[in-house]
Formats: structure tokens, sequence, C-alpha cells
DNA sequence: GGTGAGAACGATAACGGTTCTCATTCGCAT
DNA sequence: ATGCGAATGAGAACCGTTATCGTTCTCACC
């Protein structure tokens, strides 16, 4: 993931984000976390550092990059919304139910099983998505 | 989906859950749901009927039958939680984007192409979710 | 048919994550 | 420099969910 200021402003930009402080923050702390973290997480580590950034800025950006789709939003079974930085394209997740660690899948390969079982029940799928849990290697 | 009263009852007590009152009127209503609704929805609909159950108790049944596997909860992006009563089979999840619409995939056969994706990340794979976002044939 | 112990229940308060409000500050074009 | 609209911070408000607690129900046992 690239962590650079500028690397991280041209993606706001690429995406039609303003690329304001505030927001460049948020998003290096984002590329800097290895699995996925709450809004809250984030404003506390984001406190620890020289950031003075306010929660409600950091709902506001993680909302508007996730509608941007430049986040990753992982619902995680009811609990509080996750936040991670992925690539841009089609990828699915593994997701470690021992360590939580999250891991991009990026072969999907599924459209033809996809667009099938959709048309099974007369559904045109426009979206799916695929979560795995297991456990990774460390926790194995 | 079966709808007696005598089938509910047994339902529960396959389960390990006692039948009591409410829960019968808890499950009943939601087998008549023919999407997924949020405990609040299946609440004000109780109240619309006969039965005086509390909000805590449907929570509270809602959270025990989705813990014994005897409903679907489905997280619904960042929204609340819906509950849906669902086969016991594994299964997957098609959603109308447009109407809500919920139908079960019992078909998975994914077992494969999913384990071979946790193992190229050094992965064991337990088990996956898979909901196929799309349009209803009605809504089409 | 009572009786007692424990589970279930209802009403409501409490909790916690998220969103809203509003006054202030900032960024940028002029 | 200046003005305007977007962004921000602090904290209140919101809302779905969970905890509390006194009451009621269920059911095994007598």
């Amino acid at each position: 993931m690239a962590t650079t200021r500028q690397a991280l402003s041209q993606l706001l930009e690429r995406n039609g984000v303003r690329a304001t402080p505030r927001r460049l923050e948020v998003l290096e702390e984002l590329a800097q976390e290895r699995d996925d973290v709450t809004a809250q997480q984030l404003w506390s580590r984001l406190r620890g550092r020289d950031s003075r950034a306010g929660l409600a800025t950091v709902y506001r950006t993680l909302a508007l990059l996730s509608e941007k789709g430049v986040v990753d939003v992982l619902s995680h079974q009811g609990g509080e919304q996750c936040y991670r930085l992925c690539g841009d394209e089609h990828h699915h997740h593994l997701l470690c139910e021992c360590c939580h660690r999250v891991v991009e899948v990026q072969e999907c390969g599924l459209d033809d099983w996809v667009s099938a079982a959709a048309k099974r029940h007369g559904f045109v799928a426009t979206d799916h998505r695929v979560e795995i849990v297991g456990l990774c290697a460390d926790c194995r």
C-alpha cells in the first residue's frame, strides 16, 4: 500500500475527494493499519500522534471515502463498522477468526457462478460479496 | 416454511430452545415474513396483533434463535440487524437492491474454491458467507 | 391440586456507536 | 487582501441494542 503523502493525496483527488490535511491524516493512518479498524480506534490513534482531528471528522471522512470506494467497510457481524484501505479492483476478504487479521483475495473468478445462481432464481446479479472465515497461518 | 404452531414448537425444541408462548409468537410472526425484518419491525407487527410481547423479549428471543442457528442474521451494510427464518442447511442469500427481497440460494458448491483461495494465503477456511446483490424478477 | 425454584417476561433505564448542530476556521478563486 | 462555500471541532442528540429489576410463568416434585 502506497504510504507517501503525495500518493495518498493523488488517491483522494483521483476519486473526487478534496485532499485536505485532516483527510490525509486519516488516510495515512489507515494506510498503516494491517487489518481493519473502527472509527473510534482510528480516532484514538490519531490522538496519540500530533493530530487533533475530531471524532466527527473521522466519521465524516470514513463515510466519504467508503462512498467513493476508496476504503472497504466490513460489517463484522453486528458489531461496529470496520474500515480498511484496500486495492481498487474487485476483491474479497479472508478473516482470521482468532486474531482478526484481514487479507485481500484478489482472484475472484466467481462471476459465472454468481450469475448462474442469480439467474436460477430470476435475479440479475449486479454485485456480490464473499467473506471467508478461517484461521491464518499464525493462528493455526 | 412450516407455519403451524406445532411445527414451530418442534423447531424450537429440536434446537434446544424451550417453546414458550412468547417465543412461539415471535417465531410465528417471523415465519410469515417473506423477507428479512428488524427486531423493531417484528415487535410492532406483534403489537398490531394480540401479542403484548415486550421489545426486550423480541430482542432476547431473536438473539437466542440466531445463537442456536434457527434464524439468520443479515447485517445489511451498516444499518440495523435483520432477521430471517431460513432452512437449516448451509446456504447463501440473494438480495434485491430495489425491493430488498431476500431469497435463499441452497446450492453452494463453493467449498473447493473457498479452500483453494484460503490456502493460497496460508489460511484454513472454516466458514464462508456469500451475498449476491442484484435485481429480482419483479424489479428488473 | 399445591408448592418452590428457576426461567422467562415487561417496562424502562442505561449504554455505545454514529450522526447532527452550529459556531468557527480553512482553502481557494477572485 | 477578501469573500464565499467547504471543512472542521466540540458536544448534544439520536437510535438500535442491552442491562436491570421486580413480577409472572413453567414445570418438576410432592
